[in-house]
DNA sequence: GGTTTACTTGAACGATCGTTCAAGTGATAA
DNA sequence: TTATCACTTGAACGATCGTTCAAGTAAACC
């Protein structure tokens, strides 16, 4: 065993995120992780198995730091410094500002079933992951208690995936970060009403 | 000259709509287009030539909708009904619930320079679009006089992205229609303040 | 020491990709 | 009638795609 698991995955993800799973090719893989194609094949079935790794590793790392947010002393203020690092990088990293999730959304009917079904899963533990934010600041006090947990989390998750892909057209910081702003303010707004 | 030149953008648009430009290959183009690939390519120069004309096409006709609800008597049921209509149509439309041109931003870097200035322009009029509509509502009382149109503008047009992604993976659309009484909420909501 | 196991190499495979081109068709202009 | 034009056909091109495989290497187990 000549390369280290973790570094091959990590190398990957971000060829993967810049790239996309279709525009990444089997020849930009090998280069990009040092190997030849026999050993990515005996490891890892195929492209797609390699791809269903990387979305689980991706996923894994967005939930840690989405706990991190739950944990904090104000989850609303880590949950605004998450948004904005995320959608303010550095221009060299800016292929991150785009959710490698959504992106493979977008693509999802080329990427085969195993990796489809990596992919929805990994929306679903997110959507979580923002729904135990949302319950950690109705706890701390910082949201309403009549905030509706379930609609919220999924609102916010549908927050961040668009302005992701706002983001990563825009030059202009200040305009991100005012959008962010917008989504503290409506985040302690109203919630349309329940009709059943 | 034995086709219909509409015709041909029209079945190319359902195409690459359901497709994207990448996995859209030459050959699903011919069999959709019922054309042989010379005459592709003596009209259209090369399958970026024929998605740049498609991008247009879908801007034009995106355009005129959206004047439409510019148009309204209540400009604001109009733009409720316009979002209704985009991201909960039948399930064999589903694929229309992608905006085409958020799916190209995906791709960007796949589809030709001058493909991706067509999509890029297409974003600005269709903000500009989303714009008139927000000065229509304001004008008609339906908006309070002190909203910023220009970060409204950008705004709503980036709830209508996270909207089209969230309805695409969106089974129930009961969840969808409460996410767009969400965006009409909060657009007669607060502002972030002006720092500078 | 021999066998097994997990991994590695790199040439090569068939399939598919976007595209080209020689040849043909039919309407229009001279 | 002939020339020109825009368009059409379909076989074929070279490039690239994901993948396979025979052969080699090195550590682990018996």
């Amino acid at each position: 065993m000549k390369y280290d698991h973790d570094e091959i995955i990590e190398k990957a993800t971000t060829l993967f995120w810049q790239r996309g799973f279709q525009a990444a090719g089997m020849r930009d893989i090998q280069q990009a992780l040092d190997m030849r194609p026999g050993s990515i094949y005996a490891r890892f079935q195929s492209k797609e198995g390699l791809f269903k790794l990387v979305v689980e590793h991706y996923a894994d790392n967005s939930a840690k730091r989405l706990k991190q947010v739950t944990e904090a002393r104000s989850p609303l203020d880590a949950l605004y410094h998450f948004f904005e690092t995320a959608l303010t990088g550095p221009d060299e990293q800016r292929y991150m500002r785009q959710c490698l999730l959504v992106k493979s959304i977008a693509e999802l009917d080329l990427i085969g079933d195993i990796a489809k079904k990596a992919v929805l899963e990994s929306m679903q533990t997110l959507k979580a992951g923002f729904r135990n934010i949302i319950e950690a600041c109705i706890e701390k006090g910082e949201l309403p208690e009549h905030t509706p947990t379930s609609t919220a989390a999924e609102w916010l998750q549908n927050q961040f995936v668009g302005l992701r892909a706002f983001a990563l057209l825009q030059d202009d910081n200040q305009t991100t970060i005012k959008m962010i702003d917008k989504v503290i303010i409506d985040l302690k707004g109203q919630w349309p009403q329940q009709t059943h």
